[in-house]
DNA sequence: GGGGCGGGTTAGTGCTCGCTAACCTGTCGA
DNA sequence: TCGACAGGTTAGCGAGCACTAACCCGCCCC
């Protein structure tokens, strides 16, 4: 269940999506005014309430939507999967994929997600939740001395690792995907 | 209120300091407002002023002063190690310390740098850039094939597994400081 | 015992922001 | 041909912000 009954041509909208996504990991939510977001769309100012009803809710629906993503792709990862330790390989493969394509929303996602209205932040959480849960269960499965803290602590680990690449755009890209997957494997003892 | 047994000198300002962190970590810089220190601190906003120029020197020497501890004790614990391998798990000790005990400041850092002002953000990325450095010097050490780029990655990549701490502070802190230590070794190939 | 002063107060200023109002225009279906 | 409408414009409002001004009060030193 997506964002429900978008008119299905919104090159605009995402436009403006993509755009906002790039300046908020800059500046902060806070720190973009609307003006600035219809200024680097060629737009300006409050043109942008033609599209969207609120400054709020760019930043919901830019991160409701990867939160979905992340999680349905991670589930379908996890159910192709031949055994736990395959399925951490194809969730890390996932995420390092999804970090170094997206850079902008990992920043956004971590650093703003306290902005969002009530609704669209529980609806996040919820959804992390259930991610960091999807990653916490095949940890478990592969070691099982694991209490679930420990495997969710070990999962919010390899996320700060992997995502760190938005920090350190120094190598190539497949270069980097190699080394954070590798690094993730090595911390999480897949290696 | 607070007569007796006040630790003398910058007591206030430090409260401020502590304080501000704690805020800035929650909602962000900009989401935070003078007043609001102020309020979370027993007294009432443009008191601040009183203490430091402005809201932006709140920020800047809050990060200026946890960059240099950074540095300064990693350069210490480097110059009293035996060798490349132990100087990088002194250097994985001190910094899981580190984000264990200013989880605040270590959300701050990475969030609201760029909302520094000018001389005071040169400054902290000099000093970050030394740290990645020290860092990067002892992985090349250890590992000669490494590239300078790809040791700094290396280094990037583990600076954020330690600093996932503050999104999950599930494990008491002794077993989390074990367990982000032995992941961040194994990351690094040191196990 | 009076004056400098550190550290607090409240009132107010000017700016920026999110957002609304009112208006304009090109396109397109009947 | 026309009129509805999507998508743009500028003007302006009200709130919240960082910061200043002006004042106050207890403490310490001479």
């Amino acid at each position: 269940m997506t964002g429900s009954a978008a008119p299905a041509t919104g090159s605009r909208r995402e436009q403006i999506l993509s755009t906002a996504a790039t300046l908020f990991a800059r500046r902060g939510f806070h720190g973009v005014s609307v003006v600035d977001i219809g200024a680097a769309c060629g737009i300006s100012g409050p043109a942008l309430y033609k599209h969207f009803v609120s400054k709020d809710q760019v930043l919901a629906e830019m991160l409701v939507s990867i939160s979905e993503r992340l999680l349905d792709v991670g589930r379908h990862r996890v159910a192709t999967a031949a055994d736990p330790a395959d399925a951490l390989r194809r969730l890390i493969d996932w995420h390092v994929d999804f970090a170094l394509h997206h850079q902008a929303l990992i920043i956004v996602q971590d650093r703003d997600w306290s902005s969002l209205p009530d609704d669209a932040r529980d609806r996040v959480r919820s959804l992390q939740r259930a991610y960091v849960d999807l990653w916490a269960d095949q940890l478990r499965l592969a070691d099982e001395s694991l209490t679930t803290d420990a495997a969710h602590a070990r999962a919010h680990a390899t996320f700060g690792l992997i995502n760190s690449t938005p920090h350190s755009g120094l190598l190539p890209e497949p270069a980097m995907h190699d080394l954070l997957a590798a690094m993730a494997e090595r911390a999480l003892g897949l290696a």
